[in-house]
DNA sequence: TATGAATGAGACTTCATTCAT
DNA sequence: AATGAATGAAGTCTCATTCAT
């Protein structure tokens, strides 16, 4: 996992090799399918742009399907990864629930918006007709689990009457549907990169909102939020 | 010869014939590149779909990323005007306030899963990468527009006193994302149609929240909800 | 034959009208097919350069082979009486051998560039393959009726003792090798037209030469030719 | 892997085979070329032809037109290179001026008929208006230096003082043009071989012509050409 | 007669995949 | 294990030609 090393490790050359290629190739599919989509990438390319013969995509992935979704998969879980570790941001005590919700929002932002993530999502969603076990999985194994995840750190706030929540996993939805809101017209377009300023009132737009609702302390008025006050 | 007439006249079974074959092609169109996407659409499929031979496409629309433009900005065009027509369910009055909303979200969510909706919207995405130009002019003329719409009214409640609204857009987007919520999870993928039952109790909760957190009268708790309460 | 008559003629209107679009459509085939040749040509360009729909060509005309034919023959024979016209410009006393000659030479040049005579040469090379017999016809009737001429003019002046010469064929296609000498090269191509200055030079040339080979009399040396010396 | 190699080397069966196989291309195509043209050869046809499939055309020469322009541009220099060797055997010596030219001519004509020749300079002027650079360069690089060439041996020729050549490039071009004289309407139309005897008279004849315009020492009257008189 | 519309056939080109080295 | 070469299948698009008005 820890790249940048050079030849000479454990590992025997020739097979530190092979591994190379294979990595080589998975990397190169990866940026060109985003690049082009999944139909409109040939092999050709995706040989070009890892350095290595047609042929050997086939040694390593077998077949142009299952590369895709070999490098879905791989990246998808990847980036699930970093935004379970978003939530080692969440606040535990009520002093600290909007600044704490506000780095967790600004962290999500951050991975949503995480180059790789974008083209993961866009061809998910692109190829979702072609490939709708793809679909499901992907979704199953990361969406899916941070929704389970946030639901259980909301609940714990709600048991400690912080929050005012009946349905946690429909708030956790809720608080996503809050904070990334237009994130699609902002930037799904995936060429264009979404502007940071934008975003980040985006975000603590949507933390407002759902302290608004959810909070059982007052909640400052707009204008005089982030400025230290103690609730919210 | 005569041009310049609607549908409805004596026009000449010629002229009829002609506009059925382009109408035909389009609706085909729409269905095949709904059914497998783009780029695995061929014009095979459409001409046996439309039941026209292959040349009379190229009469008709000049290219298949021509007829693919004509297919989505028509679409996403009418598409525009049901959910704009939503809007007219808008509640004026403070003690509709929570039926008026919900009709809304309600009739919102029932635009969004529309097929061709759906199609539209997928095919949208997916195709963001070949068409930007496409998916921008899309985005402007129709979600753009009647976030602006719902902006408005918005604004008008809040100047009534009925809302605490700061920033009219932004609230209306966050209605948006609110009611829409975890659609893309539950129908997005295109070929399942989303439970209804579900969506009817998202949009609800997404309306519940949203006047937890904008409205300036108290709103009754969670499980008391949409019991002819005066407000909210 | 006369053109640049408006409608109100001996014929009917009706009539009128009828061969107008014919000789319309003529026109523009010729003009059509010497730009991107035969196989290039589509009917839909002729039909628009002809401001006719595409059926009426096929009224007129019967098929694409069949205006082409027509196209080739009516032109090249257009052409090879403004050749057979240059003759009469031939020289009959001895005196005016060489300025005569001259003369000749130039206005077959002159022909020779004519831009319609260009057009039906290079179109009837390209073709010669698909229309060898459209090739031949066009060869009797034009060229191979021209040199008779010639050779019967050429005999003359033999007769007359003025020139040498033993076979008249022979002679009069060498008169016209010499006189054309490198026309294809200069301007064959048939996009770019020939430098008049070049093919005057080139013309004379041809002359002195023929002049040269087959005169009885003694030819001035080359450097004082065309000053009015009595021979040649 | 060790490229550089020549064909009679120890060379891997494997890369005999791949040339082999471009060889086959090139020559199957200039084989249909000539047959039918460029605009009605199909790919189909010279991969069959050819005995390889249609993408192989593409993977050696790149498309149909970069296989045209290769075929062309190799056959125009192979016939170029031959037309060139035919001047070795330009007479030196003023005794066997004729006999020399004759020769000369002799060979040309062979040359001009061969039958790749032929089809390279049918296909070249069929083809003017859609590869005029084509056209220029072949011209360039095949007829000017050989015109050249021509004119430098006769230039050597008139300061030895056995011929009166005032501008050798025009004398040279009229060689030409006599020696050739009719060819075209012999056997141009490309499905024709034309008549070697009549190309030998041809050829005979368009040396006397020649010769009694340029050369210095008086020449003896037509017929009694050919019987070894001492000069022309 | 003239035309708008429609079509069957066919061309060029690309691509995922396999074979032999 | 890696590759250069080869291929069968398929796709977009064009065109000459005909039908019905």
């Amino acid at each position: 996992m820890s790249a940048g090393e050079t030849e000479k490790t454990t590992a025997a050359p020739a097979e530190r090799g092979r591994l190379d290629k294979r990595r080589a190739i998975v990397e190169a599919a990866l940026r060109v399918f985003a690049r082009v989509g999944y139909t409109q990438a040939s092999l050709d390319m995706i040989a070009a742009e890892a350095g290595v013969a047609k042929p050997t995509i086939y040694n390593h992935l077998g077949s142009k399907e299952n590369l895709f979704r070999y490098v879905m998969t791989e990246t998808a879980a990847r980036s699930n990864g970093k935004a379970l570790e978003v939530l080692e941001s969440f606040p535990s005590e009520a002093g600290k629930l909007r600044p704490g919700l506000e780095d967790v929002a600004h962290k999500l932002v951050a991975c949503y918006c995480d180059e790789q993530s974008q083209a993961v999502r866009r061809l998910l969603y692109a190829e979702a007709v072609r490939f709708p076990d793809l679909f499901d999985a992907v979704r199953a194994s990361g969406p899916d689990q941070f929704v389970e995840a946030l639901a259980g750190r909301l609940a714990r706030l709600a048991n400690a009457g912080h929050l005012r929540v009946e349905d946690p996993v429909r708030a956790a939805n809720q608080f996503i549907a809050l904070v990334y809101e237009e994130l699609p017209a902002l930037g799904m377009s995936g060429t264009r990169p979404p502007d940071p300023k934008q975003l980040e009132k985006v975000a603590v737009a949507g933390v407002d909102t759902f302290l608004r609702a959810f909070c059982t302390a007052p909640v400052a008025p707009r204008g005089e939020r982030g400025n230290g006050r103690p609730i919210g």
